[in-house]
RNA sequence: GGAGAAAUGGCAGAGUGGUCGAAUGCACCGGUCUUGAAAACCGGCGAGGGUCACACCUCCGGGGGUUCGAAUCCCUCUUUCUCCGCCA
């Protein structure tokens, strides 16, 4: 979320990114900042009403070690008005600092200047694409048809076992899912990152962190029992290991990578799109978590999207990054980079990876901060990016790689398949 | 799952109702001494809010309560440790 004291300063700035993203911000900035007001008033004198029964409170004390209990119990029958006070501005300052942050929440990041006015995915902007497109022979096939010609991933088992979207990876599908999800590892440790096994449920506090809560309960998977979240990526507990620390300019910058199943519920996503790979319930994905510097964050943003643009050159895929659009941009972040991976098959582009840069809006809930050169408090800068989405990574390859003989595989992951052809 | 014990500053560890935001030791920072370092000695040293700076407020695992006053008493939750049971 925003911070107060940044909505103050740059009030007409950021109404104006916002529009970007077709969020009207003024009345709420409005709201916020006359709410604040409130709130440090009654902060205040809240303040001055416990100052002063404090200092009664001491005087109590003493009077009853020097043994002037009468006195004492007079001063006594004054604390009770203060008492009182004290309660209901103590009340009402939790209600506006509810108020407050509850406005708060709706209000998304604030884009960064690059990012386009637009409305939805077609208005994202291109800016690079690389990999020339196959031309496949006749009767080429779609993943799906691939995946059941050589056996490699049963969707109808995963429906008996589960349900719709959780399919069954076998033989050849299955240790091809393995060797990219090793290198894809490999690849991030090589450059610098530090890999981590993470808990695959989390409690709410880490769902309110990361912001899938309270608005997006819906796309989590939620074990009532236990009240634990399923997450939808490893980036709710990767960011979440350093929720309310304070860390020290030489632990920055941290850099995390992680393989996990993500699950989503995707509540309401059907028809052609969703087919085969396309869109499931639980998938695997290697994420990528930076906590850095303020000032360091867009260049590592660049570092993020070269890496992602490495990764896909090396495995020889046609792809394409866009620039998020504001009407496109997800709700935390300032600037994100998607990755498409041509599915020829399917004729359309299909999304592998998304690169974000959040500054401070995940910090600022999560309060993750660092002591800077000059000793002061700074809510780091909180980037993330995939690399990579398992399922359409297989899906590009299966199609992109197609021959008539069976499927080539890409010659970096040789060496982690320990074969060159499904056939 | 059952029974018991515990949770205090970076760490260790005092503190069972009243100048306790917290003794002491270690670590850390600054200084004296030294050619330099170590030792010794002197000083500083938790966090958040607030202020130009003070004042002031809050925080002793989390939440709630009793009290004029809570690290200290009560309730509750969480976590850790020990013992028993179960288990990949």
């Amino acid at each position: 979320m925003l911070q107060v004291t940044q909505i103050r300063e740059h009030k007409e700035s950021f109404i104006a990114a916002l529009k970007k993203r077709n969020f009207q911000a003024e009345e709420l900035f409005e709201q916020v900042l006359q709410l604040d007001e409130t709130r440090r008033a009654t902060q205040t004198e809240l303040d001055n009403t416990l100052a002063e029964s404090n200092k009664l409170s001491k005087e109590i004390g003493m009077l009853f070690k020097s043994g002037e209990h009468e006195k004492a119990n007079k001063v006594k029958a004054q604390t009770g008005s203060l008492k009182e006070n004290s309660k209901k501005l103590s009340e009402k300052l939790q209600q506006v600092e509810e108020k407050i942050n509850q406005i708060l929440y709706t209000i998304p990041n604030v884009p960064h200047e690059s990012v386009p006015a637009g409305i939805s995915e077609d208005d994202n902007e291109e800016i690079f694409n690389e990999g020339d497109i196959p031309v496949l022979a006749e009767g080429s096939l779609p993943h799906w048809e691939l995946a059941k010609k050589y056996d490699l991933i049963n969707f109808d088992l995963g429906n008996k076992v589960t349900g719709a979207g959780f399919p069954v990876y076998k033989g050849k599908g299955a240790r091809l899912q393995r060797a990219l999800i090793t290198y894809f590892l490999d690849k991030n440790i090589e450059a610098g990152y530090t890999e981590y096994q993470v808990p695959l449920m989390v409690n709410e506090d880490s769902g309110f962190g990361t912001g899938q809560l309270p608005d997006k309960e819906g796309q989590m998977y939620h074990v009532q029992n236990d009240d634990l979240y399923l997450i939808p990526t490893s980036e709710v507990p990767l960011t979440n290991m350093f929720r309310d620390d304070l860390l020290t300019e030489k632990d920055l910058p941290i850099r995390c990578t992680a393989f996990t199943p993500c699950f989503r519920r995707e509540a309401g996503s059907y028809g052609a799109h969703v087919r085969g790979l396309n869109r499931l319930h639980q998938f695997d994905k290697v994420e990528l978590v930076n906590l850095v510097k303020p000032e360091d964050s867009y260049e590592t943003l660049d570092n993020m999207v070269a890496h992602v643009k490495n990764i896909l050159r090396e495995l020889k895929l046609p792809y394409r990054v866009l620039r998020l659009c504001g009407g496109d941009l997800g709700f935390t972040s300032a600037l994100t980079y998607d990755f498409e991976v041509f599915s020829t098959a399917q004729d359309r582009w299909l999304e592998i990876s998304s690169v974000s840069n959040f500054e401070t809006f995940q910090a600022n809930r999560l309060k993750v901060r660092y002591k800077n050169k000059e000793g002061k408090k700074e809510l780091v800068h909180t980037l993330n990016g995939s690399s990579l989405a398992l399922p359409r990574v297989l899906a590009g390859i299966l199609e992109n790689y197609q021959t008539e003989n069976g499927i080539k595989i890409p010659e970096v992951l040789v060496p982690y398949t320990g074969f060159d052809m499904i056939d």
